[in-house]
DNA sequence: ATTATACAGGACCAATATTATCCCGAATAA
DNA sequence: TTATTCGGGATAATATTGGTCCTGTATAAT
């Protein structure tokens, strides 16, 4: 029922970018450094989110990681499936042929329901929201 | 963000209970076989759920288990949390201590209001619901 | 009372997932 | 050309999950 390390460092390293707001790419080193996430496990997780179009990055000298898009225009749904898959209650919602009762199981559609309660609050939670307001 | 599969097995053993609806305690054999859950792993189970008092225990011959209620006042919340404890998205909302950053951090509040929003759906259901329609 | 039955609970184990770390190669700015 | 920084594969430590087994205890039936 609950979201991973890794996605809590995945969320607060976006929220990082976001509240950064820097037009210059920043590095792994500084992120980690920032946000008390592990160096080299960070770097995974940057992997991720840049396969998933959340961030951009950049090699070579002065290279690191920039959001690819507006903070408005990331939601949390977003992060959270770049890291861990699609959103889902119980595996058998995802893959049924794994289920051989699904087909007669009056608990899967309460599943199917919560999850779809979930994800839809994940994704109307963008991280303009989650960023501090800076007035 | 999944439930285990042993808290799917709890709801389907509840679940099985509510549907036998027998006045006669069931064994964890009979139930085992009929719902394909593993014997021991059940007893197991069934253990946390009697903890939880959702089921009640017979010991001795012709012993076995019960619901302790009426499937309507069971809901998916409790047997979910006999099973895995307190239903959060994030530690950090249930012991705030192992967090350095709960007092400053923007998604915290939005882990804790995405679990309300969870608790509160799996509290409004109950074994009735689940049940198949008779008719 | 005795006995067969069925759960209680502790110890233990295997498989899998999670949380990392390290290294070498590829891109790239200076 | 070189220092820098990410990309990605391999690997390892740890935690969690899923599951078994065995002994003890309660209890219904005879």
């Amino acid at each position: 029922m609950e979201i991973t390390q890794e996605t809590d460092y995945a969320v607060r390293c976006v929220l990082y970018l976001s509240e950064t707001g820097s037009d210059r790419p920043v590095m792994i080193e500084t992120i980690a450094a920032d946000m008390c996430i592990p160096r080299s496990f960070l770097a995974k997780i940057l992997q991720k989110l840049a396969k998933a179009k959340i961030v951009r990055s950049f090699r070579g000298a002065r290279g690191g990681f920039q959001l690819a898009c507006k903070p408005k225009d990331i939601s949390l749904l977003k992060v959270v499936e770049a890291i861990e898959g699609p959103v889902a209650m119980n595996r058998c919602t995802v893959e049924p042929k794994r289920c051989g009762f699904s087909r007669t199981c009056t608990v899967h559609p309460v599943w199917k329901s919560l999850r779809k309660v979930v994800s839809d609050y994940l994704a109307a939670t963008d991280f303009e929201m989650i960023m501090k307001p800076r007035k």
